[in-house]
DNA sequence: ACGGTTTATGCAACTAGTTGCACAAGGTGA
DNA sequence: TCACCTTGTGCAACTAGTTGCATAAACCGT
């Protein structure tokens, strides 16, 4: 249930429309928590009807309208209690992984491509990451706030390198492995 | 769509009975693809009426007796074709970076300790993949299958051992932020 | 002033995964 | 011999996330 307090965390540091929400997790905050723009606004409605968050007075906000919320102290409440509360880690899925050990049983066949597509989405978004980093993190500041951003922003940018040295390795051996067997026959 | 290829791999690696799979889930397949057990056999329902796999002959297979399976040549081909085909990488989440975030506008009250308690289980997780490592792969075997899955194991200890150094990290640095300031008040 | 694109909001249906419970068989100790 | 525990299988209901589409206003060129 992290959907609704990631989205609070967004609207504190900025209060926002939808639309602005979904291209802000497109952005910073989808690169360790992803939605949807009709999760963002399902969820921006049980947030109101739940009295945590309220819409900033617009003209008429119908269709087409722009709609901005912030946080209500409610809102802010429960995003300190979440936060606070010990959580049990979720089990993570990687379906390359399983592709791979998948791999080990059926064959290699096609996999050398998809390595190699992976390595250039874990090299672009690592770019991403270091030109946020020299962008927005110059050295000599250091609020809490910015700490805490920062050690974020570190964890993704020791994820993409550790992805990056894993698949170049994977390729590498791979690429070493007797020409693609086929899997001796079902 | 990646739990029935997962039950395929394990079940071409050894035919099982939805308890026995359970188990290897809890193992080593689940530390890059997790299931419960009604997961396991909801799916396994639906392979056998997809005649990917089918139920090993045994006496009555009624409530209570193992039902064991193994996979059929459609099932094996299936796998084949899911392993071949390009994927595009699912979106991760990651609730304790959230929660990083999160903290960086409500405060760091909890987190210290729970940061120490994902520490531990990420120490734990390492060491038990060192140990598998140590057991199941000695130096001096290199069948495609050895050199594929370990580099699924490798993938994993990398990954633990990432964590291990960046949640160190965090500890440090939160254990050095000015003592815990309560959140500006909304 | 009309037709197409962009911006913005949203519903409905679906798929995947989780939680909580039920039930049956077999073994184990009192 | 019967209460209880473990093993093994499974249903039902729920929660979370995805996909596909609908709608409406605003902006933009011709």
């Amino acid at each position: 249930m992290s959907l609704p307090h990631a989205i609070l965390t967004a609207l504190l540091e900025k209060p926002s429309s939808g639309l602005e929400l979904t291209r802000r997790f497109d952005r910073s905050i989808g690169y360790f928590w992803s939605a949807t723009h009709q999760q963002i606004y399902r969820e921006l409605g049980k947030l109101e009807a739940d009295g945590l968050i309220r819409a900033l007075p617009a003209e008429q906000p119908t269709r087409g309208q722009k709609k901005s919320y912030e946080v209500l102290p409610a809102g802010r409440a429960e995003l300190a209690r979440w936060t606070a509360a010990s959580q049990d880690p979720k089990p993570h899925r990687d379906a390359l992984l399983l592709r791979l050990r998948a791999a080990a049983v059926v064959g290699t066949a096609g996999l050398e491509a998809d390595l190699r597509r992976h390595l250039e989405l874990h090299e672009r978004q690592l770019a991403e990451y270091q030109e946020i980093d020299r962008r927005d993190f110059p050295p000599g500041r250091d609020t809490t706030e910015d700490r805490l951003r920062h050690l974020v922003l570190q964890a993704g940018i020791d994820l993409e390198t550790f992805w990056t040295q894993w698949l170049r390795r994977a390729l590498a051996d791979v690429a070493a492995l007797p020409d693609d067997e086929p899997a001796r026959p079902a």
